[in-house]
Parts: structure tokens; sequence; C-alpha cells
DNA sequence: CACCGGGCTGAAAATACCTTTCAGGAGTGA
DNA sequence: TCACTCCTGAAAGGTATTTTCAGCCCGGTG
């Protein structure tokens, strides 16, 4: 046709969408997976349990594995966010090379009932661990650049969450509060859009739901956008309801859970992450009026602290 | 040693030498170089100067690129020990992935403020695992399962803790009422005595403090001692004040801290480890009830959530 | 100097592979 | 039950890779 290089893979990257993932990959397919079809997922999870067997398969051979179509195991790749299969499986040969000279054996089996307390320890320490490196890879940092910008430079800031995530909307507005900014966390509804009416132009309203789908921080967010505030979305469903008000998308990762270990576990871990680094990075641009903020915050709390510990 | 097929077929021929090369493929191009004919140099000496460039182009790019045909790229590939250019390719990008994760920036180093965000995200990151595996490491698994016991069969469970800790106060709290267990967070020290004179023997009061020296948390955690409850502190500083009056003691970990990296940080992971622990710990044990109980609050929330997504 | 043969080379044909289209069909809500 | 949406795979349609083959360069030879 037109192109010289059709598939050349150019570095070319207009519309600055997803990366294409190096190697947070099996995380990418876990936070994608509840937004694939049955058929999409069976591939998936062939992907991402064995990347070097299905580097080595052509679409036709992926296809009968997974008793699928080359159609799907081809969708399944765009929705990874590749152009097509044939650089879903050039990434699929590097992260098995990868995983190669990386060599982690990570024999991390699940929680049972009748685990010894220690094992418990080590595996929840472990899951935490995994969660943060998969939250970390996949955190899209030209999103995040531009919603410290935001938040920097905001005259008030909003947070909307409710029940676990209502607590790292509190964590975040305690930290900025602590550098100086105008912060607040609703996580009653209806306060949540009678404050959001207020925002206008220039303001930031950040909405953090592991579901992207709770109604109940939808709504005031949607209220802010339409008000003309710049809005944030913390969600692990990119795709859910809430990024359709939301300026700025903050993926976190979801991790594998079980009984034992509810989703709102690994959320809040990863949420947490993405507050810590919202906050770093309004503290560096901040830093003028920032640094002397957070020391006073810090001596005013000396005094609540009885007798020195030494 | 003479051509086996000089211009052949031969498709791959499992038995003879012909290792895949992995990741010795500028030593194999040179090693091959001197039987090459002078196009089949051109493309070796491309494929070995810049191999992540080369995966990116097809067999007609990187003819053009290094001014032959396809038919040289693939007789090329052939020479290296792969069954064509579509496998050489492959190898290249392993390759090329390898080279990549070679270079991991100096993430120990601590967060400056002129940073780019990419690296702080990576160093929070880092941070935070590093809390958590000094957590658990540190962590006394007889205490805990003390604790653990303690909760699982209390009447009622009241939580103290102030600032960043109240969050993490109630986080436990929440998690706990999942399972069917009465427990409440207090953050007002006045309102958290009030309660605390309402336990009695059996009853569990949890004070979360990362100095160990917070007054507002001490003082109910004293109340409910005097009372004969069990009671547990979650500190930094298991020598602070604050252990006076704990039964059990459960030691968070005390990360590095800098100006950018608040106490408030570390110490809100370190803590949410151990609620994670306390509370996974008693839902093994009164299991029976807790998981029926899980589900429940799970349906329940279900309805919250609006239009599914899949 | 003319001729010849071997084998490198790239254009083009042939094939394998990847992508797109499209219609049937399962699942869902009314 | 019916209408509807959207998943799904078969097959058509394109690209990329591989193979074939004729031309050409080069050195050797009469």
């Amino acid at each position: 046709m037109k192109e010289i290089f059709s598939n050349g893979t150019a570095k070319g990257r207009p519309g600055g969408e997803a990366a294409p993932a190096p190697a947070a990959l099996a995380a990418k397919v876990r936070t994608l997976a509840p937004s694939m079809t049955r058929s999409m997922q069976r591939v998936a999870e062939a992907v991402a349990a064995d990347p070097a067997g299905c580097a080595a398969l052509t679409v036709t051979g992926l296809a009968e594995l997974t008793g699928t179509s080359e159609a799907t195991v081809v969708r399944t790749a765009r929705l990874l966010g590749y152009p097509g299969y044939r650089d879903l499986r050039l990434a699929l040969a590097g992260l098995a090379a990868q995983q190669q000279s990386g060599r982690a054996p990570s024999v991390t089996a699940d929680i049972a009932v009748d685990d010894p307390i220690a094992d418990v320890v080590a595996k929840l320490a472990h899951d935490e661990q995994q969660t943060l490196a998969d939250t970390a890879a996949g955190l899209d940092t030209i999103q995040l650049g531009a919603a410290v910008t935001a938040l920097a430079a905001a005259r008030r800031t909003d947070i909307y969450g409710v029940g676990a995530s209502g607590l790292v909307a509190q964590d975040l507005a305690q930290k900025l509060l602590r550098i100086g900014l105008v912060a607040h966390a609703h996580s009653d509804p209806h306060l949540a859009v009678t404050n959001a009416v207020q925002l206008r132009t220039g303001d930031v309203a950040i909405a953090i739901t592991h579901s992207g789908s709770t109604g109940d921080v939808i709504e005031p967010l949607r209220v802010a956008f339409d008000r003309g505030a710049t809005t944030v979305a913390i969600t692990g469903r990119p795709d859910g309801p809430v990024s359709q008000y939301a300026d700025h998308i903050l993926t976190t990762s979801t991790a594998r859970e079980s009984e034992l270990r509810p989703a709102a576990m690994s959320s809040r871990t990863s949420q947490l992450l993405v507050v810590d680094c919202l906050f770093t990075g309004v503290t560096q641009r901040t830093y003028e009026t920032a640094a002397p903020a957070l020391s006073a915050s810090y001596e005013a709390l000396a005094h609540r602290h009885s007798p020195r510990t030494r």
C-alpha cells in the first residue's frame, strides 16, 4: 500500500498510548484480564504462563494450543498493547530471555487455611512486594507527570474514595496538606458531589476506585469534570466507566487474589504506591514551599510525643 | 569442512550442532565472518552492532539497511544457526531485552529533588519492597500468633491510632468487621479513652504508633490494660513507652527516611503488612464463620458497582 | 584475448504467516 | 420467547519470509 516499511514497528509513538510493555507483561495480563472475553483470557493465560513457549509458536499454533482462532489471538495481542501478534511475539521472546537470565524461582503458593503463621507472613510480604513491582512497571509516567503538574498548580484538590479506597484517599489528602496544598478527601458521596460543584478550571479532582465502576466516586468526578476541573482516576480497570471522566488515568495493578487474600488487600498496596508517587512528585515540583511546610508539620507534631525516648 | 548441502534446502537438522545461539551472538558473528561473503558480512555486522534496532526490522527492512537483498539476509540467518530470519529476529529481541535490563538505574540511591518521575517511581517501589522484607524478617511470629489468638476470641476489639497510623487502624477495623468481628477504630483520643473503659478481660485493644510514644494512643491502651483487656502494640519502637501497657508487641521496621521520603511513608507500609498478617491469621483461625462473612460483604458491595463491565 | 565454470547476488515467484472481514451463534435483558 | 448485542472462528485478503532462478562477477584456462 502506501507504507514502505509496513510493519517496521517504527519508533514513532503517535498518540502516546499504552506502552509496548517490556517486562511487565504478566502484570498487564492480570490488569486487563477482567475486561477480556473468555477466549481472549485463555490466550492471555497461556501467554502469561509460558512466555518462552508461546514465543516459539505462530499465530496458528497458539490458536490451536488455546483452542481458539487466529483472530482471537490477534485481538488479544492488540488488547495487550501491541500492533499485532508479531510484536507480541517479539516481546515474548524478550521476556523469555530475561526470565532465563533472571532465574527467579519464586515458588509462591497461595495462602492456605492451615498455613503456619510464619508462612503467612512470608507469603503476604512476598505478594505485596510483587504487587509493588507490577504497579511500578505498569505505571504510565507520562500520565503521572501530568497529574503531578496539575496537582502542583491546583487551587484546591478534592479526592474521592469509599471503602478501602477511602483510606487511601485520606492518606493522600493528609500528605498534600502537609506540604501546604489545599486537599480534602471525601467518602460521603453526597458531600463529595456538593463539594465537586465548587471546583473550577485549574482545580484537581481525584477518584480512587479499584473496580473502576464505583458509582459513588464516579459521580463526583463527573461533576468535577463538567465544571472544568482537571480530573484524575486511580483505578485497576483503566477501561472502566470512571475513565470516561478522567483526564489522566493512573493504573494500579491487579494481583492474584484468593479467599484469604481479598482484592482489597493488594489494590490498597498498589494504590498507596501511586499516591506516594504523586506526593513525592508534587513535593519535588513545589520544593521551595513544600520543604518548609514539611518541617513545620513535623515540628508541630513533636510535642504530641511524650517523654523523649532517646 | 565441506558444505553439507551446498545451497540445498536442508530444513533444520536437529541432530547436528547448530546452537540457537542465546546471547553469544556477537561472538558467533566474529567466528563465522571469515566464511561469509561480502554481502553477508554486511548483514552480520549490522546485526551485531545493533541487535535491538535490527529486531525491529523486517527482512526487507534489514536488506535495504544493509544494501542487500532479502535472500542474503535469510542466508546470513541460516549461517548463524537459525532456521530462518524469523527465528534470528526473535533471538535478537531476546538479546535486546537482556541488554535493556542490564542497566538498572541506581535504584538504591536516595530520591533527589531533580530525579525524573520514572526514577521516583522505581525508587519508591524499591524502598517499599525493602520495608516489607525488613518487616517480615523482623516480625515475631510468637507474638503475632498470640495476638491472633486473642483477636479471634475477643468479644470486641478497639484499635487506636492517630495521624497516618489512624488510617491503618481504620483499615484493620474495616477488615475485622468484614469477617464478622466487632472492631472499632478510634482516632479521637477522648472517645478512645471513654470506650476503653468499657473493655474487660478477653477483649482486645490495639495501639498503633510508629514512634511508640504517641500519648494520644498510649493513654487509651493504658486504660484498656488496667481494665484487664488483652493489649497489643504495633510500633516501630518496641522499647518505647507504649510497650509497658502491651501484652504483645508487634514490631514494624524503620526504613531509611529522607526529606522526600518521610517516616510516615515507610511506617505505613510496614504497619499495613502487620495488619494484613493479623487479619489473615484471624481469618484462618475463624474460617468457619469468616468465610461466609467475607462472601456476604463481597456480594453486598457488588450492587454498588454500576453497569457490569464484563 | 576469448572462453568457461563456479558461485555470489538480487528479482521475482512461491509459500507461510499474519490480519481483516463477515456471518453464525451464544448469552443477556426485556 | 424474542430481540439484541457482542463474541467467535472460518475464510478471504495482505504482508513477510523463503525459495527459485537467471544474471553477473571473477578467476582460471586454452
